[in-house]
DNA sequence: TTTAATTCCTACTTTTATAGTCGGCTTTTT
DNA sequence: AAAAAGCCGACTATAAAAGTAGGAATTAAA
């Protein structure tokens, strides 16, 4: 049950850009840099964030990456399951069933999954980049150290 | 954020065991069966399972296992744990902190992931075998198809 | 007392997914 | 023209999952 490198490699940068593209867009290899994260790797999981409609990119010299859309209106079930896909923990209760299993609607562990995947995507939904982002700049001026995102 | 063959097949064998385990034990042959799961894989499962005092068994001809403690006692945490590790998304926040992360303390995604383990926990926490046990055989009754575990 | 049924144990294998790496092309600014 | 970016497809290495295989130990029943 444990998460991929995709969402949290992709949280994090995503955090990473809503913190530092405020109007300007910013390259990758920035991101990479502050992140320690391969740039090449993250080539491609930004590529599936882009193709998600959540960032948007400019291409050549001084070219880079922002926010689609307003920090406030990403949230982070919208990039987790961009990345990771169904965040439920069994194929058959993701949201798009794709599964062929027999025992479908009526099976009594499937209900446990269901709860499961329902509670997960609950705090995932419930959480903002802005969210995020406040809870960053709140913790860097009340501390003395520095937090990472 | 996929569970494994192991939570997935343990919990429908644990479930099988203590609906047909009431006073008797019983062969992992039947519930193998019953389940369609390997026979020898699912050895391998309950003997995790016994490991960690959820079952036990008696050997030799007409042996078999049976819950080593009342279904009302064992929550499914104790089952998905027990096969699967931590529940948590990712290691960071994991009950058993074994992870060397230098920003352990002062990480922004990381109360995500906190907040996912925690729900995590507390859905199946809060389910007995008791309950599914109940579920089965409310669902049996009422309807005239077959309801699987 | 042998046979059959069962659990127990260790090691091996196959398949799949993850987590990258590599190299080159395209676009745009300087 | 050159440099700095993003874009794209293919390849690779590692690890984990999922299962196989074979046999030893134990016990009930014939």
């Amino acid at each position: 049950m444990k998460l991929s490198t995709k969402g949290r490699y992709g949280l994090k940068a995503m955090v990473d850009l809503a913190i530092h593209s405020q109007d300007k867009h910013i390259a990758l290899r920035h991101i990479a840099e502050r992140q320690d994260i391969s740039e090449h790797y993250l080539e491609q999981l930004i590529a599936v964030l882009r193709k998600a409609g959540l960032v948007k990119s400019i291409r050549g010299a001084q070219g880079g990456y922002s926010l689609a859309v307003p920090p406030e209106e990403i949230t982070v079930g919208d990039i987790l399951r961009a990345l990771e896909g169904s965040l439920a923990p069994v194929d058959c209760v993701s949201e798009n069933v794709t599964t062929e299993c027999a025992e479908w609607d009526c099976c009594v562990t499937r209900t446990v999954w269901k709860k499961i995947g329902d509670k997960i995507n609950e705090v995932v939904d419930s959480i903002t980049l802005q969210d995020l982002i406040k809870d960053y700049e709140k913790l860097n001026n009340d501390k003395e150290y520095m937090y990472y995102i």
